[in-house]
DNA sequence: TATTTCTCCGTGCACGTGCACGGAGAAATT
DNA sequence: AATTTCTCCGTGCACGTGCACGGAGAAATA
């Protein structure tokens, strides 16, 4: 092992010496907070670039005494539900980040009331954050939220879906447009040309489909469309409540005796679990079976075979990426990127245990 | 924006203040270099439990001397090869290391010649280097080279593949059977049950397959055996040189003649581009095409339709996992986990892109 | 008792950066 | 000319930790 001091980083004391002016200078120039000469300027300026000096982030952040502190708005949600991955992460994240000085707060809000999400938006506000980081349910509220945020200054990043047109910070999320173009490609792939097929729906209150939902399927019908299967396939359409199981069953039920010859069977969101419990019940396993996100319920039934397919959105990544992006851009002043589409990662039953086990 | 002093982060001088000592005397336990009577060190150590203590990080490598020097070594590459991945990314992740006082280099062998294998790796021992970092690709020479370092009390991770039964730190890679089981399964699932499949090797220097390519191929099998296709596939094998394109061509052009009726073809490497290059040429598109690894031609041929799948292993995670966790063992005293399967991707040219352009 | 050795421990500087403070000299004002 | 204001810049401490140095007191040796 060797003890060797110094492997010759170069510092903010080595540009002050090759411009000849003192390090307080060199930060003056740094952290462009003016006091500096034209001339002093220039000459740090040319040091920099030619000791490609880049400034050590430990050292920086152990000298700051900046306080960050980011809130972070997501809905509530039950044991298992998909959100709780989202929820996990962020503390998982933002143990990364502590020692930058780093803090995050978490509001909740009920994902089926957008009032709620826009009393809990609105409470941000007391809290001074330095930066927002949400997944913008409901498209008004979102408006009006955030516009609220731009006029105090506030950066704000979207996770999971975007609302166009706003100026966000970055963006992390699947292009459900494309994944439901992928899903309708394993799904339908080397089936019939005339299957009939189940398309599952979750209606939320006032039959409002959530952004992610009506894009996979517009995705989704986009394949049919290329594929020139249009009036070909049967499509079935078969709406659920979000809550009511029982009347979901019977509502499964009269479907499947309805289309006695359903070949395949799609949920756009993560409730694919209903659709398989449902078919397991009946020891029906002539049914292609696709659906989204892995809670341990589709996990089980995908190691079954229940299901297929499941399709994952990297929900930690999304979490992670958008807290890290905003420390580079807000802490240590780095260009990120705006919009950021996570992979359309493809699960089926012998795959999925080395995609759960890695940990990065 | 807040300017809050310091979140109450508790140090090392808050335990020496509780335990009655100096900090001094709380670097010796928590270092544990002796000189420390029995009570004091009963005290520091409750205190730390009590107070919940964790070393800041960053100060801590800020005020190291020490200098950690890692080696790795990997075969020599052409440009566009897989192992160009596999080396960017160590100059990649060095970078997110340099910070905690660390640094790399690299060797490179031929990957035709064990013996050069041998040379390079012995060279590693004058650098006297922290930890290692090896693609296992000669069993015999790997297994003389890590039993020196063991007597050298030089840890090292292996990556891409593992030589089992020895002392390695880690292991990222990914589980070749069990990515050869998923190729079959893609490749064959839908077609006809006595079609003919031409699976395509690549041998090197005196007939010897890879690791890699020996775990795939049994995996492959497997899974005949699994569906009971054995005896009723025509699995036609064509042997490929490493270097020799022309000869290559033409043992195709000789392979694609004799069996008239090819639904699929596999390779258990990254050179499935040769074989989209043939089929190109023959405006072939009824060959169900399947290889491994994103090299730049792979993908183009994929985007085209060409290939049908390729799966991917993440080079880039196996070599920044590796590092990581030899800093984490080495500097940070953490634990690591052993052996670490990486993900078998699967890539349609639906996907690809999307799972390119994420850059976390 | 005087000297040496040994055990244990406190002090203080260093790492690279941020930032407050104050000072020197020029320019503007009285 | 004396004073004030302004522009520019250097000095020095702090962040939390590692580590070298040396000192105090006890124990061993003379």
């Amino acid at each position: 092992m060797n003890e060797e001091n110094k492997q010759g980083r170069i510092g903010i004391k080595d540009i002050a010496l090759l411009a000849g002016v003192s390090k307080g200078t060199v930060d003056r120039v740094i952290h462009n907070r003016g006091e500096v000469s034209i001339k002093s300027r220039e000459a740090v300026q040319k040091a920099i670039k030619d000791l490609d000096y880049s400034p050590n982030l430990f050292a920086r952040s152990l000298a700051s005494r900046k306080h960050y502190r980011f809130v972070c708005i997501i809905p509530k949600y039950q044991p298992g539900d998909y959100w709780e991955t989202a929820d996990l992460s962020f503390d998982e994240a933002v143990r990364s980040f502590t020692d930058y000085n780093v803090s995050i707060e978490k509001k909740y809000f009920d994902q089926l009331d957008a009032s709620s999400f826009a009393v809990t938006a609105e409470s941000v506000f007391s809290q001074l954050p330095d930066g927002v980081i949400l997944a913008p349910f409901f498209r008004t509220e979102t408006l009006a939220f955030v516009s609220k945020l731009i006029a105090q200054n506030i950066p704000f990043s979207f996770f999971d879906s975007m609302v166009e047109d706003t100026d966000f910070l970055t963006y992390y999320g699947q292009n459900s447009f494309q994944s439901g173009y992928i899903a309708a490609k394993l799904l339908l792939d080397g089936l019939p040309e005339d299957a009939e097929i189940l398309v599952v729906l979750t209606q939320r209150k006032k039959n409002v489909l959530s952004n992610q939902t009506v894009n996979r399927n517009r995705g989704f019908i986009e394949y049919i469309k290329k594929r020139g299967l249009e009036g070909k396939l049967k499509l079935v359409e078969v709406w659920l409540a979000d809550d009511d199981e029982k009347a979901n069953f019977s509502l499964l039920q009269d479907a499947f005796s309805k289309n006695k010859s359903v070949k395949a069977a799609i949920t756009f969101n993560s409730k694919v679990y209903r659709l398989a419990m449902y078919l397991e019940n009946l020891h029906r396993t002539d049914v292609r079976l696709l659906g989204y996100d892995l809670l341990e319920k589709n996990v089980r039934y995908l190691k079954q075979g229940v299901i297929s397919f499941l399709i994952a959105q990297r929900p930690d990544k999304q979490v992670y990426c958008s807290l890290r992006d905003m420390c580079r851009k807000l802490i240590f002043k780095q260009e990120v990127t705006r919009v950021n589409y996570v992979p359309v990662d493809l699960l089926i039953k012998d795959n999925i245990d080395y995609y759960i086990d890695f940990k990065e």
